[in-house]
DNA sequence: CGAGTACTTGAAAGATCTCAAATTAGGTGG
DNA sequence: CCACCTAATTTGAGATCTTTCAAGTACTCG
């Protein structure tokens, strides 16, 4: 399975017309590289272009004033990031390749006339933004009042998960790519804590590891050990009429 | 000030034409009211509809395994709340009355039907779902690796910043009308830990309390204690073009 | 006035962090 | 291809923060 192209994840939600797809394609034929640990875009820039990630995995944090870092998400090919330039005109989050990527950027005006021109993908669009803010809120609950080891227990599973639905992984074995540090800053975590979690997941046999790749041997156990499990509803608005009724 | 209708915070991102002004009013024509400490709508419900807040004060949470809960954001009048039944056809969040309040109830297929007749309304929400992800977002990011006294300070601030925008309160003197364990609850701490935190504050000359009524006596002190202050950017569509070019 | 809920305070237990040092892995230039 | 250099991982011990448990006080609503 090849890493699904932006076109493809509207496309999942939503039928689209030939027009459609043509429009949506036409949206993501610039590219731009960036290499791993290179920053695409700072917090606080000012700026109205927005991505589409092509190739790559890239990571969306805020900085703390501390030099801590919360990584917010992670990034897979076909998926939107820094979007907040709609609304703001203004980057709110630091995007950061995490492997050598690609990139389509997007003047937040094309997007503009795009919804415009196809209130349908107008709407798709705000449908996909809506995932991902589920996402976090889901985030957000996992970190706040969980133990450490149910927070690093729940990363894996989301990357393998997500790796899989972007054809980067298959089988219960993949590479992270991240370092123990990076970890940490996604789960709300020192390195040297989330060393030990992993360590206690490997002793519980619930996960293997060699070099960088991860391997789920438990995965039942894991996710219990995760406790806070993704209930799993998909985003369908095929319920959508084909014009306003 | 009274408290914002729906439309005047649409109003506020994007010059609003008379036709547009009218069809949002009439999407919150019903009224259901809903008293304190009850429940709206549960985590998980199938359902197509969402909630505008017309009156009142709501919070939307998340309940984790063990009984505990995380709030994810509060509500004030004039935002949309459980607005993931748009993409999902199922409720995401558990929303709760923190006062005696009103909503309005809105069929998805409403929604629908005016972003497909008003491409630019579309937009305006998907905006505003935006600004909503970018709160949670910096709530992520302040949780997670934050001191205790830092959290509570931060939620007494966004607190009174809503409750001043929503015209609730004025000044430097609000009333959160919350319990301690509810602002545990929003700050992934115990409630016996934010009454310290609370009585720290206070010791030091930060924050007063007098029953309910909090008042702010040292906004830069507290606003230093909370470390992540909201760098106030603001949602603004004025760009947006009257129809596609 | 009574009962329940919220608030307050103390002391001890537990989880996570910090600091420090040793080991390993990865990448680069010779 | 090796040697070196830096970054990442691993492990231990003590410090710190937060929770838990327990008990007493204040408030509010019938």
């Amino acid at each position: 399975m090849p890493a699904p192209s932006f076109v493809d994840r509207v496309g999942a939600i939503l039928p689209l017309s030939d027009t459609e797809r043509a429009a949506l394609s036409k949206l993501t034929e610039r590219e731009r590289l960036v290499r791993r640990g290179t920053t695409l875009v700072n917090e606080n820039d000012r700026s109205t272009e927005l991505f589409v990630l092509k190739t790559g995995m890239m990571m969306a944090c805020v900085l703390l004033d501390d030099g801590n870092r919360q990584i917010l998400r992670f990034v897979f090919p076909g998926e939107m990031l820094g979007t907040a330039t709609l609304a703001y005109g203004q980057a709110r989050q630091t995007l950061v390749a995490v492997s050598d990527s690609a990139v389509a950027p997007v003047e937040r005006a094309q997007i503009a006339d795009l919804a415009l021109r196809y209130p349908r993908i107008g709407l798709a669009l705000t449908a996909l933004e809506q995932a991902e803010a589920t996402r976090i809120a889901e985030r957000l609950a996992g970190v706040s009042k969980t133990p450490a080891q149910a927070r690093v227990a729940a990363v894996l599973l989301e990357l393998r998960e997500q790796m899989r639905r972007s054809g980067v992984a298959s089988g219960d074995s993949f590479i992270p790519g991240l370092t123990q540090e990076e970890i940490g800053d996604a789960t709300g975590l020192t390195a040297v804590h989330v060393n030990r979690m992993l360590r206690q997941l490997e002793e519980g046999q619930l996960i293997r590891r060699n070099g960088g790749r991860f391997t789920i041997i438990d995965e039942r156990g894991l996710r219990r050990a995760a406790a806070r499990t993704d209930h799993g509803a998909a985003v369908d608005l095929s319920w959508l009429p084909e014009r306003a009724g």
